[in-house]
DNA sequence: CACTTGACCTGTCCGC
DNA sequence: TGCGGACAGGTCAAGT
């Protein structure tokens, strides 16, 4: 569930909390969330400091001063926390922590020099961690093949055409989804920006209008960064490098909201399966 | 080759 | 109350 505007949220409070940190110690448990060999971590990461914290997609990257990187991604459940010395005690203002670290969904634990911790929880397991040299991270199969940044001025509305020229067949859901178009949409951001644009998710791409696919193209950016200043969306799993929740599904359009009212006509909303996925739509602000 | 589908996991919620 | 089943979404390997 952490798309882009959530991973950006953790990659900011990720510079905040342990830039410039210096890593003493790590502790995983599982190959597949931290696939690399004890020794290379041993040489690499014990003693290095965090010099910078970058998002592309969905994906973090934690530089170390060993030019060494390590590539996260959170997929659907992962979350990354970081833990002070300080313990919250029932009732405190920050109770929506969540609780004691580390715990049986923690895979991977960074312990630094002045005895804060970061912690990598992933209840579904299918995040993980990994450490590659500096030089060889832009050819790392899932970065190399990422299409364009979003909230980046290389998404232009000439490029977007571009893009959806080269799918006249698909669905515009389906292409919405596909991180080699565009980084960083996923299931959540896809609905709302196709009911922002009144695009129907099932419209193949060839038959939406050209006032269509600029109103698109503007919704897009325009949600991700309303959800970016609300600090991301939140749902049961994901939260904030400090612990705290996001709180953008609160005011959705339509995401999570089948059977309820459309804001704009009071039409229920749908719920239908789109690209193996829950997609929901307004029928009559999203006409096929 | 472009695209779609099922698998990967585990916790939660709903109906019986 | 317990239990089975649907559901949650990001990506990749396998299939069309």
């Amino acid at each position: 569930m952490p798309e882009l505007p959530e991973v950006e949220t953790v990659r900011q409070g990720l510079e905040r909390l342990v830039l410039g940190k210096k890593i003493a110690a790590t502790h995983h448990d599982t190959a597949k969330a931290f696939p690399n060999a004890a020794q290379e971590v041993q040489e690499f990461v014990i003693g290095a400091c965090i010099t910078a914290v970058e998002r592309r997609g969905k994906a973090l990257l934690l530089h170390l001063s060993s030019d060494y990187t390590f590539l996260i991604h959170l997929r659907m459940t992962g979350q990354l926390v970081y833990r002070g010395e300080v313990s919250y005690g029932a009732g405190h203002p920050n109770d929506s922590l969540i609780g004691k670290l580390p715990d049986k969904s923690t895979r991977v634990e960074w312990r630094f020099d002045d005895q804060t911790h970061l912690f990598f929880n992933d209840q579904r397991k299918f995040g993980y961690a990994k450490l590659l040299a500096t030089p060889l991270v832009t050819q790392d199969r899932f970065l190399a093949t990422l299409g364009v940044e979003p909230l980046s001025s290389a998404f232009t509305f000439a490029a977007f055409e571009q893009l959806l020229a080269a799918s006249p067949q698909r669905n515009i859901k389906a292409f919405l989804l596909d991180q080699k178009k565009i980084a960083g949409i996923g299931n959540i951001y896809a609905d709302e920006s196709l009911f922002l644009a009144g695009i129907h998710p099932q419209l193949r791409i060839e038959k939406i209008s050209p006032q269509q696919r600029k109103r698109l193209f503007d919704a897009i950016p325009f949600i991700l960064n309303l959800s970016l200043t609300q600090g991301g969306s939140s749902s049961h799993t994901y939260i904030h490098a400090d612990g705290k929740k996001g709180t953008y599904l609160s005011f959705a359009h339509v995401y999570s909201r089948a059977g309820e009212d459309c804001k704009n006509c009071g039409t229920p909303i749908k719920r239908i399966v789109v690209a193996s996925r829950g997609t929901h739509y307004c029928e009559r602000c999203q006409p096929r």
